[in-house]
RNA sequence: GCCCGGGUGGUGAAACGGUAGACACAGCGGACUUAAAAUCCGCAGCCCGCGAGGGCGUGUGGGUUCGACUCCCACCCCGGGCACCA
């Protein structure tokens, strides 16, 4: 490369895309394992890759991302920053099935966008890692560990229920239900019930609980997972079921008989046993069935209408807010083993099967769904606990701090806590409940009865026995067929496809192949470890490569994938670590969640007559119509960039109008990167200001650059403006590289700008020639900490410069603690907190000469004039406090 | 209801318990220009004051401290997520 003027200005057209052709002809951002060098990883999310395109709002989260990893490259770690797409799934599959066109070269397509779209903006990932989870090297590891978690005793099959469309006689997802009606033909959604393959991700769930504490993630998405996982230590214990009217002699104890009927319950609240009044169990409760055949015929077919009616509703709909609570007697009693005493069994559908075990004992008084259905159907109210300190309280009152059991026989007085544990023991010892810790997180189911997904690697011979697909038969590949519409029994469109369908194993024995195919978090929950060895053909990966690489420093997503997505990797990798196959317990030590881009989103305000639904103030518009309208009728909100809503700013328009590297200054410096922020043209307008200046200054700087400035500068040759501009230097080294590092980018920016001001007052302050050395290194190290935000534009200056190479090769600047150090500091003077004046001390001032000249000023004298002098507080290098009254 | 965030100038924001508003955007004044744009220089929290200066200020009310945007308690508002989980 020839030295060449720095242009006076930033002119993106003239060098950016040059640039970008430089580094990929140099292959420059290949990954590089250099021995003996610290390692850094820093990821995005898997994009699904929507024909839509990019956004400027996705562009900011690898933005970011990539300003990490650039400083670590410069600064000689040996860096993966990979990107790939998370290609299988239901929107590419509807598309296809809607154009008439297979999703593979559709997915290829929209792939290839993003990866133009995100060299566009510079991104230096090594693409030579690229993948798509549809591929079928991929996806044959994919397979490869489904069957690990199968050998493990972790993916099983059981029955579960679809939501189900009669009229397309196709099995929907829960996103293509809209309010209980298909999307497509608005039908009542039904569900059916049929074989589906689950992992047990439950097993995991203590783990999954307690490694989040070694975690680098915001706290926020820690607690989520908490919530989602959801643990709560009660007590399990069964009641005896009983037919006759209260009262009667079968009541006599409650020792378990055999052959008894009983009913098992789970409680967080053991302490509130004595004011049990009633019992409630889930509509498909298999207990029912052995109680329905000793009641009356009322109660049986109350409660087999009341079931057919909960059959009936959406889950959705039955867990409605602000339902009103249903249920009928179920004609049955249980006995309270605390009282002896017979309550009444109630069907209702606000208990959940899948919760516990489906039932529970109701405490009207202290649980505000028991109140308020016993208000609905007359049942009892008893208070069992009340506050420690005494005094009135309205039912039903939940607290169980500072709280204490009221008639509760030999149990009252004691504290909730206590009674919990006295009440606890004393069933595990009589041998009718223990203690045990329940979770809400439930199994993760993975069939989907789509084309558009990883096989399910699994055959079922004529004997109905499901078998492994061998390691060596691997991938199950998708048939390469023309019609993979949904069919119309439920069953995956791959049942209608012979050729896929029927197989024949090891043994020669006929088959057939599991059509499911696997939803599309399982392959987002590895894809990490492949990018540490993805072209590996022999294994998912090679033990000692994942060692190297992970886990992953630095992972930068939107929080919305923060329990889904991000508790399933975490579960995959635990598993994978348990069998031995990977070195890490947790994938993603840091976690970095991106605040998204919003757009102005133009509305018109509602004319005479026109309603509003509620919460709305004005009607949405497209811009075309915005600009036809008079100003006054028309107003912005600012909401997520989406094609829908005509608020969407590509890359292409962006770096087309402003430049790659304006818009990633823009984007970074707007504010803290985990915050929502909104797009603005004056915004990007400041980014493409700070570059013509940085320009400016480079270029008014060349003529008297002195590469060799190291070797050459001397301290004290320089002037009171050359050492001034030096103690700028190494103090923006310092704040930039730290900023960086914690992702802090808006205020790594702001330095920068700062920086570019000194060097400008250094320009236009007295100096001598000495001082060339000193901006020479200003120089060079500013074009080399904008490297990672403006990567084409330092480029484009370090050439100019006569430097050979690229600044991704450059090293990333040290700096040295003594010339970063204030030599003259100005202290702040308060009396009595208040700031009264400012004095300027040599840096290494004695306390007391500080303090003297503190209390030596006039305005100090005045605030503290008829007052005695109490103390002086001292904070060296920042103020002092004259304490007077 | 519960769980997470968050409330600081006209705007985006900055600030290890230590000079609140850095750095920008928009604005105002000036220079350059026939003019405008661009660029450069300057001003700029609010109130009182010609000024020097003073008072008030980080959602509200208390508290801890020599000193609080920052820590503690109570509350209000906004955004996001979850929701009958026994």
């Amino acid at each position: 490369m020839v030295q060449h003027p720095i242009p006076d200005r930033y002119e993106p057209a003239s060098f950016e895309a040059q640039w970008r052709e430089r580094w990929q002809e140099a292959d420059l951002f290949r990954t590089r394992e250099l021995p003996g060098r610290p390692k850094f990883y820093g990821l995005d999310f898997f994009p699904y890759p929507s024909g839509a395109g990019l956004s400027v709002g996705h562009c900011r989260n690898y933005i970011g991302t990539d300003l990490v990893c650039r400083m670590r490259a410069m600064q000689g770690y040996n860096v993966l920053h990979p990107m790939g797409f998370d290609a299988f799934g239901l929107p590419a599959e509807n598309e296809a099935i809607a154009k008439q066109t297979h999703p593979a070269p559709m997915i290829d397509r929209y792939a290839a966008t993003y990866q133009r779209q995100m060299e566009l903006v510079g991104i230096s990932y090594d693409w030579s890692r690229t993948f798509k989870s549809s591929d079928p090297d991929y996806y044959r590891w994919t397979q490869w560990i489904f069957k690990r978690l199968y050998e493990r005793g972790l993916a099983y099959r059981k029955l579960a229920s679809v939501n189900w469309c009669p009229q397309c006689m196709t099995v929907l997802a829960d996103e293509e239900v809209v309010g209980g009606l298909c999307w497509r033909c608005d039908t009542v959604v039904e569900k059916k019930q049929i074989p589906q393959w689950f992992f047990k991700i439950t097993e995991y769930a203590q783990r999954l609980i307690d490694d989040l504490d070694e975690l680098d993630w915001p706290e926020g998405i820690k607690q989520m997972q908490r919530n989602w996982i959801g643990r709560s230590e009660g007590v399990e214990f069964s009641m005896k079921v009983a037919f006759g009217a209260p009262g009667s002699q079968e009541d006599e104890g409650f020792v378990v008989k055999e052959r008894e009927p009983m009913l098992r319950v789970f409680t967080t609240r053991i302490d509130t046993i004595f004011g049990v009044t009633f019992c409630v169990v889930s509509p498909e409760h298999p207990l029912l069935e052995s109680i329905l055949g000793r009641v009356a015929d009322e109660h049986r077919e109350a409660v087999r209408a009341y079931q057919e009616q909960a059959k009936r509703l959406s889950d959705t709909d039955r867990q409605a807010t602000n339902r009103e609570k249903t249920g009928v007697f179920s004609g049955a009693f249980a006995v309270n083993p605390a009282t002896g005493k017979r309550v009444p069994i109630y069907v209702a559908d606000y208990v959940l099967m899948n919760y516990g075990t489906g039932a529970i004992m109701a405490v009207p008084g202290h649980d505000e769904r028991d109140f308020e259905f016993a208000q609905k159907f007359g049942l009892d109210v008893v208070q069992v606990i009340a506050p420690a300190g005494g005094g009135e309280v309205e039912l039903p009152w939940t607290d169980k701090e500072a709280a204490v059991m009221v008639n509760s026989g030999e149990y009252s007085g004691m504290s909730v806590k206590d009674g919990q544990a006295a009440l606890g023991e004393w069933m595990e010892a009589l041998g009718i409940g223990e203690r045990k810790v329940q979770y809400k997180l439930r199994d993760w189911l993975i069939s989907r009865q789509r084309y558009w997904g990883c096989p399910i690697p699994v055959m079922y011979t004529a004997d109905g026995d499901e078998h492994l697909v061998p390691d060596d038969l691997l991938p199950v590949q998708l048939p390469d067929v023309e019609n993979y519409q949904p069919a119309g029994d439920g069953s995956s469109p791959l049942a209608h496809i012979p050729e896929f369908l029927n197989v024949t194993d090891a043994n020669g024995r006929l088959g057939r192949r599991e059509t499911d195919t696997m939803g599309g978090f399982a392959c987002s929950s590895w894809y990490f470890l492949r990018f540490c060895d993805p072209h590996n053909d022999q294994a998912p990966w090679d033990l000692e490569k994942v060692a190297e690489w992970m886990p992953v420093d630095c992972y930068v997503g939107g929080a919305e994938h923060a329990v889904m997505h991000l508790l399933y990797a975490r579960f995959w990798t635990k598993v994978l670590f348990d069998a031995g196959l990977v070195p890490v317990k947790e994938p993603f030590a840091k976690l970095v969640n991106q605040g998204m881009v919003q757009g102005p989103t133009p509305y018109r305000k509602p004319r005479e007559g026109e309603r509003l639904a509620v919460g709305e103030e004005g009607i949405r518009i497209s811009p075309e119509e915005a600009a036809t309208l008079p100003a006054d009728e028309v107003f912005y909100r600012n909401e997520k960039m989406s094609k829908s809503k005509g608020n969407v700013v590509t890359p292409e328009e962006a770096v087309e109008k402003f430049g790659a590297d304006a818009l990633r200054v823009f984007e970074m410096f707007v504010a803290p990167f985990e915050q929502d922020v909104v797009w603005t043209e004056t915004g990007a307008q400041g980014a493409v200001r700070f570059l013509h200046r940085v320009f400016k200054l480079a270029s008014d700087l060349q003529p008297s650059y002195d590469p060799d400035w190291r070797a050459k500068i001397v301290q004290d040759d320089l002037s009171q403006a050359g050492r001034d501009l030096r103690r700028t230097t190494h103090q923006t080294i310092r704040k930039v590289t730290d900023d960086l590092a914690k992702t802090a980018f808006n205020t790594s920016v702001s330095e920068l700008m700062k920086m570019v001001n000194a060097m400008n007052d250094f320009l236009k302050a007295e100096r001598n020639p000495a001082d060339d050395l000193a901006a020479s290194e200003a120089l060079e190290a500013l074009v080399l900490m904008l490297s990672p935000v403006a990567p084409h534009s330092s480029d484009e200056i370090w050439s100019g410069l006569g430097h050979i190479g690229f600044t991704y090769d450059a090293e990333w600047p040290s700096f040295d603690p003594a010339l970063a150090k204030e030599d003259v500091l100005t202290i702040a003077v308060q009396v009595n907190g208040k700031l009264r004046d400012t004095i300027t001390v040599a840096a290494d001032a004695p306390k007391d000469v500080v303090e003297q000249a503190a209390l030596a000023s006039p305005r100090v004298a005045v605030h503290t004039e008829g007052k005695a002098i109490r103390k002086v507080i001292f904070v060296p290098g920042k103020l002092v406090n004259v304490v007077a009254s």
